[in-house]
DNA sequence: GCGGAATGTTGCACGCTCTGCAAGTTTGCA
DNA sequence: TGCAAACTTGCAGAGCGTGCAACATTCCGC
C-alpha cells in the first residue's frame, strides 16, 4: 500500500516534529521553545530535526514544500472560459475546502501562527515562493507577459493576499465562519474594484 | 539646528551602518556578510550595531520603523471626498514620488533587497506591521469595522501588495520606469476589478 | 535469508546571531 | 565645573544552523 517502511517512517517523523512544535508553541510560546524541545518530544536528535526541518519556525507552520506550487497547477487546470479572477476564487474556495475539513490541524495550527509574527511573515513567504509560477500561469492564459505587464504579477501577490486575510478572518471568528465563504467574501470585494461598501442603515 | 551632538551622532551612526550594510552585501552578497563586518566598516563594535538595528536583515532594509505608519496617517489626511480607493493611489503616489527623487538611496536599496528572498521577506514584514493601523484608519473613514468586514481589512492588505509589486517591476525596468506611474498602473488594474487586459492584436 | 548499496540518524565541532549585564566613556545641563 | 543621563563596549552565554564522519537501518537482487 505506502511505499515501503523507509517512506512511512519519514512521514511519520515529519509529522511528529510538526505536533510537537505546534503543541510546544501553543503550550508556551515561541521564544520559551528550543528546537532541542521539540526535537525531544519528537523522540529524536536535534540533529535530526534539520534533516526535516531548515529552521523552527519551518517545523512549526509545517508546510509541505510543494504545496504552494499547488495553487498554479491547480489555476492551470481550470477551464479556459473562466476569467482568472474567477479560477482563483474556484482553486481558493477548493483549497480553503480541504483545510477547514482538517479540524484537527488546520484551526491549531492558524491559532498558533496567528499569535506570533514570525510566523505569520513564514506562512505569508511560503506563499510568495509559488508566486512567480502562477505569475508565469497567469501570463500564459492572458496572453500578457510577466516582467512587462503589470497584470500577472499583481494577480499572483493579490491572490496570497485574499487567502491571508480569509485565513485571519477565520482565526478571527474563532474558526465559526466558514472558510471557503469567507473567501468568497474577499473576491467579491476584489472582483467589484474594492469600492467603499454602502454604509449600513443604523 | 539640529537638536543637539548626541542626536545628531545617532543618526550618523544608524546611517553608516545602513549603508556599510548596504554596501557590504552588494559586493558580497547576504551571506558572506556577518554583523562583525559591517560594525568594523561602520566603526562601531558589533555590540553597538544591535543597539541600533534588532538584525542583520534590519541594518540591510534599514527602514525607519515609523515609516510604515506613515501611510495611515497620511491616507486619513486625503479630503474625506475621495474612496479611499483613490486616497490609498494619491498616498503611495507621493511615496513613491519620494523615493524615485532619493536616487542614490533607493535604487541600491531596492537591487540589494530584490536579489535576498530574506531581505523582501523583511520588507513585506514592514509592510505588514502598520496594516492594522491602516486597517483602523480605513473603517473609520467607511464605516466598517475591522475584525468584522473584509474590506478595511482586505484593503489594507491589498494596497501592501500594490506597493510591492511596484518597487519589484520598478527593479526590473532597472529604475528606467517612473515609480509613480508604476503605481498607478497597479491601481488602475485593482480598482477595474482585476479583468483580464485584452489581447494585444499581433 | 544474505550481503552490499543506499539512505537515515546521531554526535561533535564550529561559526554566527542576539541578549543581559556591568563596566567605562561621552554628552547634556544647571 | 560637576552631576546625571545616555551611549559604547567587552564579556559571557544560550540558541540556531551546518558540515562532517561514524553508526544503524532499510532496500533489493540473488
Amino acid at each position: 500500500m505506502t511505499e515501503g517502511l523507509r517512506e512511512r517512517k519519514k512521514l511519520a517523523t515529519r509529522q511528529a516534529l510538526h505536533l510537537a512544535a505546534l503543541q510546544l508553541v501553543a503550550e508556551r510560546g515561541l521564544d520559551a521553545v528550543s528546537v532541542d524541545d521539540i526535537a525531544e518530544r519528537a523522540q529524536v536528535s536535534s540533529r535530526t530535526f534539520f534533516n526535516y526541518f531548515p529552521s523552527k519556525v519551518d517545523a512549526v507552520v509545517g508546510l509541505d514544500p510543494t504545496t504552494p506550487f499547488q495553487v498554479s497547477s491547480d489555476f492551470s487546470a481550470r477551464p479556459a472560459t473562466e476569467s482568472p479572477v474567477q479560477a482563483l476564487r474556484a482553486v481558493q474556495r477548493a483549497r480553503a475546502q480541504e483545510m477547514a475539513e482538517e479540524e484537527e490541524l488546520w484551526p491549531l495550527r492558524m491559532t498558533v501562527i496567528d499569535a506570533h509574527p514570525s510566523l505569520v511573515q513564514r506562512l505569508i513567504a511560503a506563499f510568495g515562493e509559488a508566486e512567480l509560477a502562477l505569475a508565469e500561469a497567469i501570463a500564459e492564459r492572458t496572453g500578457t507577459r510577466v516582467g512587462v505587464d503589470v497584470y500577472p504579477t499583481l494577480l499572483a501577490a493579490v491572490q496570497g493576499c485574499a487567502m491571508r486575510i480569509s485565513l485571519q478572518r477565520w482565526v478571527a471568528t474563532d474558526f465559526t465562519a466558514s472558510l471557503p465563504d469567507l473567501v468568497d467574501e474577499a473576491w467579491d470585494a476584489l472582483a467589484a474594484g474594492l469600492p467603499a461598501p454602502p454604509r449600513a442603515a443604523t
